[in-house]
DNA sequence: TGATTGGTGTTATATTTTAACAAAAAAGAA
DNA sequence: TTCTTTTTTGTTAAAATATAACACCAATCA
């Protein structure tokens, strides 16, 4: 994927921040930018090594932490909260819209890939809380299995 | 909630197990019962601060911790991981026919749900793993909102 | 300008989870 | 039964993950 693609990814999350009303500080461009680049999750801690690489030697947990926070908020990023890792999102336009989305999580390979819902599962899944009087706040559907590339009997291909 | 009633639950969990050659030791029967008589989600460390006064002063993590992973293989107890806690299964025979379960979590009271997935939900979601040539190992579905009793403008009635 | 809000740097700490190895208990074979 | 193997537990230590608190800086606004 060349630079230019995250490049403009990364504009569209600062036009996304500023419709909303936020910033996509220096530090909060860093942290997407490396998620992105990455294409694969990472752990707080990774991202970290990362950061203090190629940014500041010295910086803490709390600078990853507190832009992880900021940018989950905005939906540009996911905590896969099974792996204690966080991926960028790979549908900003399905959140853009309200819609739902699921996560594909390979256990064999780790990727992941993030899919809408289709429109049917959703409209089920409106009736099913409502039929328990539940209102949905959020959800972030983790859903753990084997990618194409890793099916049973054949090696995974990434890696 | 009577005791007879969590009797029935662990004496059920006891066969379930005999059943598909594992044990349910004492420790791992002590684990469950905490969750059972719990009936909300706890941590591993108020797990055990419980098992530590009910049962061996001197326990360790790592007592909690084996038993919670033999109890979620067995589909006994679920790990809410967005909430790091663990919470007994509510829905034992959906697991045992192989059906899915969406778990609704209330931000407000902490409170939770496990309710069977619809068939039409379920069936929707196979085709879309289908599309993506996903192979579905496990999930565990967590839903953020609020609750029945906690619904927008209410006060929470349970606390 | 001063006041207010939001963001960052820094230090320390809390919380959650796992690794490793020895001892004990249970299950299975001879 | 006794011997062997596997499973489960006890124990110690450490790793990995996440948050609290407070001082300082930067941007926005009256
Ligand atoms: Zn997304
Ligand atoms: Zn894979
Ligand atoms: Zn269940
Ligand atoms: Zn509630």
């Amino acid at each position: 994927m060349p630079s230019s693609d995250i490049d403009t990814q990364l504009h569209q999350a600062k036009e996304h921040c500023l419709r909303t009303g936020h910033r996509l500080t220096a530090a909060r461009a860093r942290v997407l930018r490396i998620l992105l680049e990455a294409s694969q999750p990472l752990s707080a801690y990774d991202l970290l090594a990362q950061y203090q690489a190629r940014h500041a030697k010295g910086a803490q947990p709390m600078t990853i932490y507190r832009a992880l926070h900021f940018l989950q908020q905005q939906s540009l990023v996911h905590h896969l909260s099974s792996r204690r890792q966080y991926v960028s999102c790979g549908q900003p336009h399905a959140h853009a819209r309200n819609a739902l989305t699921q996560l594909l999580l390979c256990e064999n390979c780790g990727q992941t890939q993030e899919v809408p819902l289709p429109t049917l599962l959703s409209e089920a899944l409106q009736q099913s809380f409502h039929r328990h009087a539940f209102t949905l706040q959020q959800s972030e559907l983790e859903f753990h299995g084997l990618c194409a590339h890793c099916q049973p009997s054949k090696e995974c291909a990434h890696a």
